[in-house]
RNA sequence: GCGGAUGUGGCGGAAUUGGUAGACGCGCCAGACUUAGGAUCUGGUUCUUUCGGGAGUGGGGGUUCGAGUCCCUUCAUCCGCACCA
């Protein structure tokens, strides 16, 4: 398949050098020269100059894993570095870093088997990425490279994890403020220093606690809630996971909800994007209501956003792990329900969630009783009431809720309709008015009212009826307005090795604290092995020396053992790459004030929840702090697609790896058995050996034709598939580009051709317009169009082919700077500017109007472009092919579109 | 079930505010040059046709002089989320 192979490349080469065949595209030697070119020079160094304006680009970077780039790397970086290099060309002072995301469980992996640290590891990776990463033409400042893993680099993510380890949100300003300027109540100092450290505890964006929290047997390390999938199986490994109680870390992140989701409507992100935040936030309006138990002297309160519904509430539900569980079930039901929970509390997370499964539940033998009629209704322990929403309980009611209902069904309890659905059919109102249906949508009150109580909604819609029943839950004083979110404490430890260390010491006397900025960075220590330790601890409990201190009082104390997740690092990488060599602060603020924000974070959609909202999260604090100018980090968000690639099945479904396929006549074979294949699109894998490694397309076709195939592929959103032959079609156009420019002997004296012009100058327009809208694919077919037409013309001027070395050069560089020097500018194509378009060579003199009769396209005129209205309509009709479809018929009605079509109607 | 997106030739995909559907590329067909071609160049290529045309942007309906584009409806695929009270 490859069109040059090595051999013939070096022997081109020599060629090349001997002047024999001075015109071949020789992109080897073009790419590797240029690129040693830019190395030597900076070329794209970014300076501090703050007198420029800026823009900053930035590409989510990459975990350098051991199996090295894939296709999928080099679609995002070219389109960013596209931007970073027309806005240079445009005059901007760009920023357009790239670094390592390195700590992580694979480096981890392959030491526990070999023994390698994982540090050499990682530093052989990123060599590796580093070196395929300039081998497709980055103009990227290295000087600027940052790694997570870099003790210089998470010296800044400890002291960002003391930053909020010592701050607290204050609700009434909505905002971080540092726990120095917490007030501490009186009733709260009276109590004394215990009671003053637990209630700051309770204050602090980071806490550490006992939770209960998910744990993976297989990988020996806690997940987050959002690293559980819904099967309840690890999103790392597959395996299920577990509960366990354990001391973690954890980071309050719901108290900035509110702000994470406000902020979202200032975003030029993709909608999908944003409401994919806001589900995961999931903000909802509501009531909470107490409701009285009987015999006991507690209250029981709920979360319900249908505080309307409350006269139809015919029992309640409390969660397995309500903390009032106990006190509830009485004598009789203790076994039972005690049982109950206790089955519950087995359950996977899979087992308890899957709709498909029949609810379950128990009495608990108690009473409540409904505070707006005043009766008596059972409570119940089921778990499809989830523990960690809302408050735990819920009243149910069935006639208006479909799970409610499904549970009252199957347990025979009450049903008690209060709405009447006048919107739906006789038969399903007639069945919900009885009890036999359940409706969720609106309709008017029925059974709503307690003249005792003095409350009514009867005959209210929903609007009305929640806003009624809310008011006089406030005035009774059992309940009030409240406004729930989904989104929990962000478990912020892993059991691992290979992650930041916290900056904490647990002492003997049980006291917490963080080291001093002055003993950052918390370095790992060197270990033998890296198994986790016995009792759910990270490696780092084996390492004993490091592991214990002492302060200069002789009191002993004990390092944390967890370590950060991953998701640490990636959290503010963005704002070192604006100051990266500073050891002093985590970046110079004159530097941040003038870079931040990130004018455009090109990344995959698989991050859309956890980075980037962790991130914010991050960000916004900092905000509060004082420490960054913004209050949100990446003003404008694009996601590209997934590269996928062909991938045969047979008849029956069976994959079949792309080294048993054949294909003939356009059919596909199966090489061993003959079946005819079905080619499919999927997943590139190393299981369909389908995998495309962007290595072997350079030394093929170049980083030239890599870089403009990705691109050319499809709309940088859209998923696309990977077809080799398609990076042939563009290696042919820049070989015939290269060929035709490249030859002085092409290149005229004088005047351009008008129509060479027009095209040229329609290019340049077209090529900056589709660059600021991320519209690669259009761009390039415009620059294909042109070097056709230059091609037919056979010569064109020199300065049309500096206009096109420069408009390419942001997609195919190396080509572009080839062409530069061989018209004998210098030095870098790249540091000259972005052309300009002449608008007096887009105008058309002529027009070819299209003619419709009766709206469909008969024939063409061509007029000049002044031709009036009137002219254009007898032109029209006085043609011979429209008195043809006419038929000698009078034309009823003309339209004529100025510039764009006739249409004459008949 | 809820939310988001996408359906256009054999394939990847183009089509400002509604205005010539299929740009550009792949593949395919024919020709040229060549010892040769998986190189290069030229031309053709939505389908169908009785060569006048006719049909055509997942399906059905509508608005309009005119619809890939707007409205209603329906189907299919992909991606998130999912007993969130």
């Amino acid at each position: 398949m490859h069109l040059l192979r090595k051999e013939t490349q070096d022997l081109l080469f020599s060629q090349f050098e001997n002047h024999i065949c001075k015109m071949e595209y020789n992109f080897t030697d073009i790419e590797q020269r240029w690129q040693k070119y830019w190395e030597e020079h900076k070329t794209f160094r970014t300076e501090d100059d703050f007198t420029r304006p800026k823009f900053y680009i930035l590409d989510m970077f990459p975990y350098p894993s051991g199996a090295g780039l894939h296709v999928g790397h080099p679609e995002g970086y070219t389109a960013t570095d596209i931007v970073a290099r027309y806005k240079r060309m445009k005059g901007y002072n760009v920023l357009h870093p790239m670094g390592w995301d390195a700590f992580g469980l694979p480096a981890e992996q392959y030491a526990i088997e070999t023994g390698t640290h994982p540090a050499v590891t990682t530093q052989k990776n990123c060599d590796n990425f580093r070196e395929q990463i300039k081998s497709i033409g980055l103009g990227c400042d290295w000087d600027r490279e940052v790694n997570t893993t870099d003790p210089g680099y998470f010296k800044w993510t400890q002291w960002i994890f003391k930053q909020l380890y010592n701050t607290w949100f204050d609700e009434g300003l909505q905002k971080a403020r540092p726990v120095s300027e917490l007030d501490i109540p009186g009733e709260i100092k009276q109590q004394g220093q215990k009671a003053v450290k637990d209630f700051i505890t309770g204050k602090r964006l980071a806490y550490y606690d006992n939770a209960s929290v998910w744990w993976c047997p297989t990988c020996r390390i806690v997940c987050a809630n959002e690293e559980v999938l819904t099967d309840g199986s690890h999103e790392k490994c597959g395996n299920p996971v577990e509960r366990k109680n354990l001391k973690q870390w954890m980071l309050r992140i719901p108290l900035y909800a509110e702000r994470l989701l406000a902020g979202l409507d200032e975003l030029d992100w993709p909608e999908g994007i944003k409401e994919m935040q806001r589900n995961w936030i999931g903000k909802s309006y509501g009531a909470e209501v107490e409701f009285q138990l009987e015999e006991v002297d507690e209250q029981l309160r709920v979360f319900t956003t249908r505080p309307d519904t409350l006269f139809g509430a015919t029992y309640m539900v409390i969660s397995p792990e309500h903390p009032l569980v106990q006190k509830i079930i009485t004598g009789s039901m203790e076994r039972e329900v005690n049982a109950y929970i206790k089955a519950a509390g087995m359950k996977s997370e899979l087992d308890r969630t899957d709709l498909s499964k029949e609810k379950t539940g128990v009495f608990t033998g108690r009473y409540a009783i409904n505070p707006v009629s005043g009766k008596r209704i059972p409570v119940w322990v089921a778990d499809y009431v989830l523990t960690g929403y809302g408050t735990g309980a819920i009243m149910a009611v069935p006639a208006h809720d479909t799970r409610d209902f499904e549970f009252a069904k199957k347990f025979d309890l009450p049903i008690q309709c209060i709405m009447d659905p006048e919107g739906a059919d006789q038969q399903l109102r007639k069945e919900v008015l009885e009890g036999d249906a359940c409706w969720a949508e609106d309709g008017t009150y029925i059974h709503s009212s307690n003249n005792e109580k003095g409350i009514s909604i009867d005959g209210l819609k929903k609007r009305d009826g929640i806003d009624k029943i809310t008011r006089w839950l406030e005035e009774k004083g059992v309940g009030k307005a409240t406004i729930n979110y989904k989104i929990r404490d962000w478990l912020f430890s892993r059991q691992r090795y290979w992650g930041e260390p916290f900056p904490v010491i647990h002492w003997e006397d049980g006291e917490i604290t963080v080291v001093d900025d002055s003993e950052l960075p918390v370095e790992l220590p060197e270990l033998e092995k890296y198994e986790p330790a016995e009792n759910a601890e990270s490696p780092l409990a084996n390492a004993t020396d490091w592991l214990s201190v002492a302060d200069k009082n002789g009191r002993k104390g004990r390092r944390e053992t967890n370590t950060m997740p991953q998701w640490a690092g990636s959290c503010w990488y963005y704002l070192r790459y604006i100051d990266p060599k500073n050891d002093e602060a985590p970046f110079d603020k004159a530097k941040e004030n003038y870079w931040m924000p990130v004018d455009l974070y090109i990344g995959g959609a698989e991050h859309a929840v956890l980075h980037l909202l962790y991130s914010r999260f991050w960000h916004k604090v900092l905000y509060d702090l004082g420490i960054v100018s913004t209050d949100e980090p990446y003003k404008k968000l694009f996601n590209q697609g997934m590269i996928l690639a062909f991938a045969y099945e047979t008849a029956a479904g069976a994959k079949v790896v792309a080294d048993l396929v054949e294909e003939r006549d356009g059919k596909f074979y199966h090489t061993e058995t003959g079946e005819q294949l079905r080619q499919i699109v999927a997943k590139m894998s190393k299981s369909l050996k389908n995998v495309v490694n962007p290595d072997d397309v350079v030394r093929s076709y170049g980083a030239d034709s890599l870089r403009l195939y990705e691109m050319f592929l499809g709309p940088l959103d859209a998923t696309k598939p990977w077809a080799e032959n398609g990076v042939k079609g563009v290696f042919n156009f820049l070989n015939r580009a290269y060929r035709f420019f490249g030859d002085t002997g092409n290149h005229a004296e004088g005047a351009e051709d008008e129509e060479v012009l027009k095209e040229l100058h329609k290019t340049i327009k077209k090529a900056g317009e589709d660059i600021e809208n991320l519209h690669f694919n259009t761009a390039i077919s415009q620059m294909m169009i042109f070097t056709n037409l230059a091609i037919k013309k056979g010569k064109v001027t020199r300065d049309t082919v500096k206009d096109f070395a420069k408009t390419i050069s942001p997609f195919a560089p190396h080509l572009a700077e080839e062409l530069w020097s061989i018209l004998g500018y210098n030095p870098s194509v790249s540091e000259t500017d972005w052309p300009r378009y002449e608008e007096r060579h887009l105008v058309e003199e002529t027009i070819e109007y299209p003619v419709m009769i009766n709206g469909k396209m008969r024939f063409k005129l061509n007029v000049p472009a002044d031709t009036s209205k009137d002219e254009l309509e007898q032109l029209a009709v006085d043609h011979e092919t429209a008195k043809k479809w006419m038929g000698g018929k009078t034309p009823g009605k003309i339209i004529v579109v100025p510039g764009k079509i006739v249409n004459i109607v008949v």
